[in-house]
DNA sequence: ATGATATATTGAAATCCGTCGATGAAGACG
DNA sequence: CGTCTTCATCGACGGATTTCAATATATCAT
C-alpha cells in the first residue's frame, strides 16, 4: 500500500532477492536454528573430518537426536558424510556455507 | 558412549563452543530461518536505511506480518530502527552480523 | 552364526512458529 | 478536535519442530 501523497517515504528501488533463493537460504539457516546444530558446524568449521561418536560425547543429547540433527544438516546441504567401516564421518560443504555467509554480508 | 576397543574413531578432543553462546548464535540464526526474514536482510545488506512501508510492498505478506518478522529480527539484534515522522527505518547492526558470519567460517 | 557396537529411522508428545484480522498507539494535516 | 496514515500488538488457528524410547540396520569380532 504505497502512499500518493507529496511526501515519499522511501528512495528509489533496491534489487530483490528472489523469492526462489531466498527459500533455499531460509531453510539452511533454519538448519542451523538450534544449539547442537551450530555446535555441530562450528566444530567442522574447525577440523577437516569429525566422527558421529564425537558429536554424541560432546552434545549431551541421546544418540537418535544427535542423529536427527545431522540429518537436518545433511538434508540442508550444509554437510555431507561418509562411513568407514563402523564410523561415519562428517564434513562441510564450503561452497553451500560460502552462500550463507553471502547472503548476509553488507556490500 | 565412546569406546574402549583398540580401533578408535576420533583424533584429540578439539575444542567446543560454549554452550551459552551456541544458544545465542542459534537464535540468530534461527531469525533467519525464513524466507521474509532472509529477503528483509539482504535488502538491508543493500541499503543503509529501508523503511517498513519498503518491505510492505515488496514481500507480499500482511503489514502485520512484515512488522512480526521485522519484531524477530529485531528483537534477535540483527536489525534496528528508528523512528522518524510516521515512517520507520530499519538499518542492519554489523557486529552482530559478524559474529554470525564468524560462527560458520572455516578456520 | 552369535554377540557387541555405531548409526539411522520411526512414532508420539510437547512445544514452538507463521499467518492474518482486529485493534491500538502515535504522528501529520487541516 | 477529527481524520488519515503508518506501524505495532493481540489473539487465534493450522502446521511444523524438538526430543527421546523403541526399533532397525550395518559392521566388526569371536
Amino acid at each position: 500500500m504505497k502512499t500518493v501523497l507529496p511526501i515519499l517515504c522511501c528512495g528509489p528501488e533496491t534489487p530483490v532477492l528472489d523469492p526462489g533463493q531466498a527459500e533455499l537460504l531460509a531453510a539452511q539457516f533454519k538448519a542451523l536454528a538450534d544449539p547442537a546444530r551450530v555446535t555441530i558446524l562450528n566444530r567442522l568449521a574447525a577440523a577437516d573430518e569429525v566422527c558421529v561418536c564425537d558429536f554424541v560425547a560432546a552434545l549431551d543429547l541421546a544418540q537418535p537426536t544427535v542423529s536427527h540433527h545431522l540429518k537436518v544438516l545433511r538434508e540442508a546441504g550444509l554437510i555431507e558424510s561418509s562411513r568407514r567401516g563402523t564410523w561415519a564421518y562428517y564434513r562441510l560443504v564450503p561452497e553451500a556455507v560460502d552462500a550463507l555467509r553471502g547472503a548476509i554480508t553488507p556490500r
